[in-house]
RNA sequence: GGCCCGUUGGUCAAGCGGUUAAGACACCGGCCUCUCACGCCGGUAACACCAGUUCGAUUCUGGUACGGGUCACCA
């Protein structure tokens, strides 16, 4: 057999050879030491945590190391395609932070190893494939889907490994012939890799898992489909050579295709990568786990996220908790510190799959939340709100120093108020802050009756100073408790309820509910600054 | 079924031959306190199983069980 003449029958278009493409896309110049790493999303309009979570450990390596981060469009399968997929990725990534350095943008393309997108490489992949059959190593078939099952299924009654390999590849020797013949009877063909028959193992050193050892590939899979463009594993090892990737990082489901990224790393001639194959996010169910799935699990979906309005510095302490188990410990060390600062090592990654935290998530989200300044968490709200919840979009445009007052209380002083988990849930925290919001959600204590209260309320403003210092104010607030015989210090009412008619905590609570409509809520001192007097006055007198 | 990967409390996990087996979240007490939140103190709770190696195994080896992944012209 000719393999020239038979790669020009198959590829007459072809004229640039692997050396002109090396030339094209030529090793980057980065420091020593830089890594170059990417993510290569389907654009099938879901974006999965999965891939936010592989993007944090590429944009971590790359940028830690002075390298480059990128993104790819892994579009090879036109069936899932979904109109504005690539969008919608963009969108995500750049919610959550992740920042890229080259690669496919809303309008094109940025950086010099392009296209990024897969489609669009169709030629740069054919000059390879070409190259591949003038080897000797791959050939067209012509199998159709019936024969191809039929081989399946006399494979699964021998108990053989089902696949194209060996004495089922049978079209793996046909003469030029023979192939031109069906091809110009209109054929469809696929080009598959000529697998080898071995008992060999190869073995790869993965950066997260160690060493893995698997049987050498066999099987004559496919590198290019009918319509001329690639499968996956062939635009991997492509792209990722020529794009110059020193780590592949992805989902442990590609630990099994390994071998055949192998094979044409080796048949090619190039340098693997190191490959990061990450555990699967897990979710729990009845008293196991399972992979989270796309129909069961809402939280898998990044827009589950961005709904609820978690903050994008939440999802990454927690993505990074989960990533690198000594990021708590860092994080308790150096409470002030940017998470960028944290080194973050791909030796530390856990193999077995995580449970996705919910509870853990909100919790750290409290506390990221926490530590911001009201400016920022203020920002950071009316961004989530304007796509969201324009009420509250309207609110805090409408009251801008009111909301950064009222989202600075408690921030002072070494134990800071945690009140926010979410931008959906500020909104409810948030409401009183507001008279177009502001409603009466909780019942006046029991202990205050409607006399009481009558009465509390006009002393209350006839004493009130809006110049009062938290201490003055609330010695008011103990003499009025007093002269109203309820006790000003609760375990004084613990002790002896009969002697008191309630406590300084029932009267606050009145007052409490009559300012903020709910009896939990911050200091009453602080709010009432946050309100104005005029509000104060406004919403107590409503009680008298 | 073949091939791979995994298995420490409810969850995330530290551990790398000798430990009272860390820590975090959740949960339960208590303290602080004008409520709530925060904070602080304390508590419940774990090495899947069976062999082997060893003076000694959570840690090393083999097997069993269980869980997961993958076996496409999908990624």
């Amino acid at each position: 057999m000719d393999y020239n003449a038979l790669a020009n029958y198959l590829f007459p278009n072809v004229t640039a050879s692997p050396e002109d493409m090396e030339k094209r896309f030529p090793e980057r110049s980065l420091p020593e030491g830089a890594n170059v790493t990417r993510i290569g999303p389907s654009p099938t309009g879901f974006v999965h945590l999965g891939n936010l979570y592989n993007a944090i450990i590429g944009e971590r390596i790359a940028h830690q190391s002075g390298g480059v981060f990128y993104l790819r469009i892994e579009d090879t399968d036109n069936k899932r395609e979904v109109e504005g997929a690539v969008e919608t990725v963009i969108n995500a990534m750049n919610y959550f932070g992740v920042n890229f350095d080259e690669g496919a943008v809303a309008s094109g393309d940025n950086g010099n190893y392009g296209p990024y997108r897969q489609r669009q490489r169709e030629e740069i992949y054919h000059v390879f494939a070409k190259h591949l059959v003038e080897q000797g190593l791959a050939y067209p078939c012509f199998l159709t889907a019936e024969e191809i099952d039929e081989i399946r299924e006399k494979q699964t009654a021998n108990k053989e490994n089902p696949g194209i390999y060996g004495e089922y590849a049978k079209n793996r020797d046909l003469t030029l012939e023979q192939i031109k013949e069906n091809i110009e009877a209109g054929k469809e063909w696929v080009l598959r890799y000529r697998g080898v028959q071995t008992d060999e193992y190869i073995c790869v050193d993965d950066a997260i898992r160690g060493k893995v050892e698997m049987p050498r590939n066999n099987m004559d899979f496919v590198l290019l489909k009918s319509d001329g463009i690639p499968t996956y594993h062939f635009a991997h090892v492509v792209d990722d050579h020529l794009m110059r990737s020193t780590h592949v990082i992805r989902g442990e489901e590609w630990l099994s295709s390994l071998p055949m990224h192998v094979e044409l790393f080796n048949a090619l001639g190039w340098k693997q990568p190191i490959y990061c194959h990450t555990a699967t996010l897990m979710k729990m169910e009845g008293t196991g786990k399972r992979k989270l799935s796309k129909r069961k699990d809402p939280e898998l979906a990044l827009s589950y996220y961005q709904q609820e309005g978690i903050s994008s510095d939440a999802i990454w302490e927690f993505l990074l908790t989960i990533l690198n188990s000594n990021f708590e410990e860092w994080r308790i060390a150096n409470p002030e510190a940017d998470y960028r600062d944290f080194p973050y090592s791909l030796s530390k990654m856990s193999i077995s799959g995580a449970l996705v935290d919910l509870d853990k998530l909100r919790n750290i989200s409290k506390d990221v939340i926490g530590r911001m300044n009201a400016e920022d968490v203020c920002r950071e709200w009316l961004n989530w709100c304007e796509q969201y919840d324009e009420k509250f979009a309207g609110l805090i445009k409408k009251y801008p120093e009111r909301t950064v007052a009222a989202l600075g209380v408690g921030k002072g002083g070494n134990k800071p108020r945690k009140d926010i988990e979410t931008w959906k849930q500020a909104c409810s925290f948030m409401s009183f802050y507001y008279d177009e919001t502001f409603e009466i959600n909780d019942e006046m204590p029991a202990e205050c009756d409607e006399e009481t209260r009558k009465i509390f309320f006009a002393k209350y403003l006839e004493s009130y100073d809006h110049s009062d210092d938290s201490s003055t104010w609330f010695s008011k607030v103990k003499a009025i408790t007093e002269e109203l015989r309820f006790a000003a210090k609760p375990k004084d009412y613990k002790k002896n309820p009969d002697q008191f008619k309630g406590s300084i905590v029932h009267i606050t609570n009145m007052l409490r509910i009559a300012l903020t409509g709910r009896a939990n809520a911050p200091d009453i001192h602080e709010i009432s600054h946050v309100l104005g007097e005029d509000i104060v006055r406004a919403r107590l007198e409503k009680w008298m």
